[in-house]
DNA sequence: GTTGTAATATTACAAATGTAATATATGGAG
DNA sequence: CTCCATATATTACATTTGTAATATTACAAC
């Protein structure tokens, strides 16, 4: 049950994510900008994706519309975990710190962020 | 001068940035509860992890005394930084969120962490 | 110096990944 | 019904990764 997103998998992903459901073609289209990958290549990653049952499929005429089969916050939640597994949760903090000093956060972000803590603290 | 580590070589690098350096034994060793490998595969991502120059070795008599060339800070930096490429730095705070439900910290902790975006939002 | 032992170095091999090219099938035009 | 364009499916191939096995080298004991 681990479906494992490689990272030029995940680009595919995003587009689908944000489009709820594309045909290759749109898919393709989506990427024309953001990558220069040749198309074929992006009708590959589809398939490994649906291969991976990390994507569905439904035929509409001639050609596929593809469906994420996993939600974003699911594939996120994996690759958080596999993220602090690494770095160890006493990385936590420095990680924290140092993306703040390179992504300049909105006070609305950072009020956000410290909302979570607070909460947190106050359940013990 | 992109050094990247795999998820089993950052298994091996951890015991040198605990140990500040090992021979290829003492790695081994060190591995023998926390992993089944062979030690030769061991040895193999000691190989590996020096021809990427993220360790490098000095001769000791017969066998080689081992030392990272990369510190475990410049690393996590890296993994942060791909990590977050991925999930967008919108995805920070529902991470954050995620992370603190499944794993408890202590009140230090999260002090920490409080202070250092306090200390963020002081300097707008 | 020869030999055994234990390190290191080289080679192996399958799965995953990045990046396509070629083959096949099928709906629409005639 | 036949043929073409184009979508999908299959195949390709180099690199990286996981996981070792084999080969070679070099100190240490005779």
């Amino acid at each position: 049950m681990k479906i494992k997103i490689s990272q030029a998998e995940w680009v595919v992903m995003e587009v689908l994510w944000r489009q709820t459901e594309a045909t290759a073609n749109q898919v393709v289209e989506a990427l024309s900008n953001e990558s220069d990958w040749n198309e074929k290549t992006i009708r590959t990653l589809l398939n490994r994706l649906v291969k991976k049952k990390a994507v569905v499929f439904e035929k509409l005429n001639r050609e596929y519309l593809y469906r994420p089969a996993l939600s974003r916050e699911e594939c996120v939640q994996e690759e958080t975990h596999s993220f602090l597994e690494r770095i160890g949760r006493a990385g936590l903090a420095p990680v924290l710190a140092a993306f703040l000093e390179r992504h300049h956060l909105s006070e609305q972000e950072l009020r956000e962020l410290k909302a979570i803590l607070d909460q947190k603290e106050a359940k013990p």
